[in-house]
DNA sequence: CACTAGTGCAA
DNA sequence: TATTGCACTAGTG
């Protein structure tokens, strides 16, 4: 390894270990558990031969390897100083656990700096934790949730290849198809993935009318074709091969390529520490945005699969982010209108128009529901203007109408931004903190990011925080009583695995867990579907 | 290889 | 001028 570019991108040490055993990877991607004196012995022989010193090791078959084995993991690490540790077990200052393990690596031990940090400085960070009162957030949430989540991605989610590979031929053909229509449309060969190029083309060549302008010209996105799409042919096609290039190069060739040669299955990572909000992300892949809305993206969510005798079980919390508000914010109208019935929207749409449940009129409630989620985002009368296709006036009004029928809500996310002023930071139900500097910013722009961050943080964290002790809550259950495995968690929706013989005490036990995992004024609902593919058990 | 911009998928 | 993410492609340095 020729040095420090090697060593940060990605190819650090990674080990999982308890007091018995210590896991390490002896080639690419290998792990095996070994007993704590054979793996120092192990691990001294690989760092010291040249030849095998690229063995490095990524968490996750580690980690897999010690579970499959029954392995209670206690700490998964990726630094220097344990193998400093392994390697000289005198080594225990930052320069000599740094100096040590370069050695052994070949690098210099400015290497290692970063790694060893993260060491040193645990003592602190456990102090600092303390100090802003979120220690208990930690060891009560975030810590137990690593093995949940360890347990989720070694488990991963079974997929259709066949069905799979077929789909991403399909898509290839179109995809060929659309590009040789466009270079038709557009009488020459050009790259259509590129915007500079397509510019050219439907700006310049094609004269079409200018659309929103950009850093580099003219946009050439999905709403803005939309608008030109009755000037010339080339735009329809370009849209369609626009989706089924996104589908094809962004899911089913990515998703075949991840799928795990062993199991057969797709074993994503979950980030902890990522979303600024508390929320969880998904990567290699991200689970966490696969299509749903259109048919042909819906066809991909059904190469999710369970295995045979088993369905796919998908419990959704019910509005989660509006019943946070209506519990933060105090809001009798707006809790009440999730203990009365099932179409919260149009309770609301009633109550903003004046009119009877049984008079509201589809635009009406669409309207209502856009401006409901709005608000969590912190919406301006401009954003709903432009949202909902009217008049600055009209927006502004209907924003008076709205908040003069749940005056709670309005007073609430202005404390909020208020309270975030003074203190600096937002706070969730949990006590779930988030910084933001941006509100003392001079710049307009920023500091106006940081009021609506301000709205939203507490309302997405405090959902986050509901759906990770949720989990917490599920996953204990379902070691006492293993009628289910845990597969995802995608915000407000986990999935799970369940035997088909096993479905009725699995969805008590998952809906009893996931309905307990937080006191809302207004309750917490969840929705419960199956399936034999991820698309079905979603619906 | 590192970085940005543009685009588009999800909650 | 509605938040939070991940990831792809093109293009620059």
């Amino acid at each position: 390894m020729n040095s420090e570019a090697d060593l940060r991108q990605g190819e650090a040490i990674a080990f999982a270990w308890n007091k018995d055993w210590l896991a390490v990877s002896d080639k690419l991607g290998e792990a095996r558990i070994l007993p704590i004196d054979d793996a120092m012995k192990r691990l001294a022989g690989c760092l010291k031969d040249p030849n095998r010193r690229k063995i490095v090791h990524d968490a996750k078959p580690l980690y897999r390897s010690a579970l499959s084995a029954g392995a209670e993991i206690e700490g998964l690490y990726c630094d220097t100083k344990i193998a400093a540790y392994l390697l000289e077990p005198g080594a225990t200052s930052a320069y000599t656990v740094r100096d040590t393990v370069g050695r052994y690596l070949g690098v210099s031990q400015s290497v290692c700096r970063e790694a060893v940090a993260v060491g040193a400085v645990a003592p602190v960070v456990e102090q600092q934790l303390r100090a802003q009162g979120i220690w208990e957030l930690a060891t009560t949430l975030e810590f137990p949730l690593i093995q949940v989540l360890a347990r989720m991605e070694h488990e991963g989610i079974l997929v259709d290849r066949d069905y799979l590979e077929k789909l991403n031929a399909d898509f290839g053909q179109r995809v060929t198809a659309l590009e040789s229509a466009i270079q038709q449309h557009a009488g020459e060969e050009f790259n259509v993935n590129s915007n500079l190029q397509l510019q050219r083309i439907l700006f310049e060549k094609l004269a079409l009318p200018k659309t929103r302008k950009i850093k580099t010209g003219y946009s050439t996105d999905a709403a803005e074709l939309e608008k030109l799409a009755g000037s010339h042919p080339i735009v329809a096609s370009l849209l369609e091969y626009r989706e089924v290039s996104k589908l094809k190069n962004g899911f089913t060739e990515m998703l075949l390529a991840l799928i795990d040669p062993k199991s057969h299955r797709i074993h994503t990572t979950y980030e902890q520490t990522t979303a600024a909000t508390g929320r969880l992300s998904s990567t290699a892949p991200n689970l966490q945005n696969i299509p749903i809305r259109g048919e042909i993206g819906r066809q991909i969510r059904r190469a999710f699969i369970a295995p045979p005798a088993h369905v796919l079980l998908s419990a959704d919390y019910s509005q989660i982010e509006l019943r946070v508000l209506a519990h933060l914010s105090e809001d009798e109208m707006f809790c009440q209108a999730f203990a009365q019935g099932h179409d919260f929207h149009a309770i609301i749409a009633a109550k903003v128009y004046g009119v009877g449940l049984s008079d509201v009129t589809s635009a009406m409630r669409n309207q209502v529901k856009q401006f409901s989620y709005g608000i969590a985002y912190g919406m301006s009368t401009y954003g709903v203007s432009q949202r909902l296709g009217v008049e600055m006036d009209e927006a502004a009004s209907f924003v008076e109408t709205y908040y003069g029928q749940f005056p709670k809500l309005r007073e609430f996310l202005a404390a909020q931004v208020e309270k975030a002023k003074i203190d600096g930071f937002t706070t969730t139900m949990f006590g779930r903190r988030r910084y933001l500097p941006e509100l003392l910013s001079s710049n307009f722009r920023l500091r106006t990011l940081g009021e609506r961050m301000a709205l939203n943080a507490p309302i997405q964290g405090t959902a986050a925080d509901i759906i990770k002790k949720a989990m917490i809550g599920v996953d204990a259950a379902l070691r006492k009583e293993p009628v289910a495995k845990m597969l995802l968690t995608v915000h407000d929706e986990l999935v799970f695995e369940v035997p088909i013989d096993k479905l009725d005490q699995a969805r008590a036990l998952i809906e009893k867990a996931m309905t307990q995992a937080a006191d809302l004024r207004c309750g917490l609902v969840v929705d419960v579907h199956t399936g034999t593919s991820w698309a079905e058990a979603h619906a």
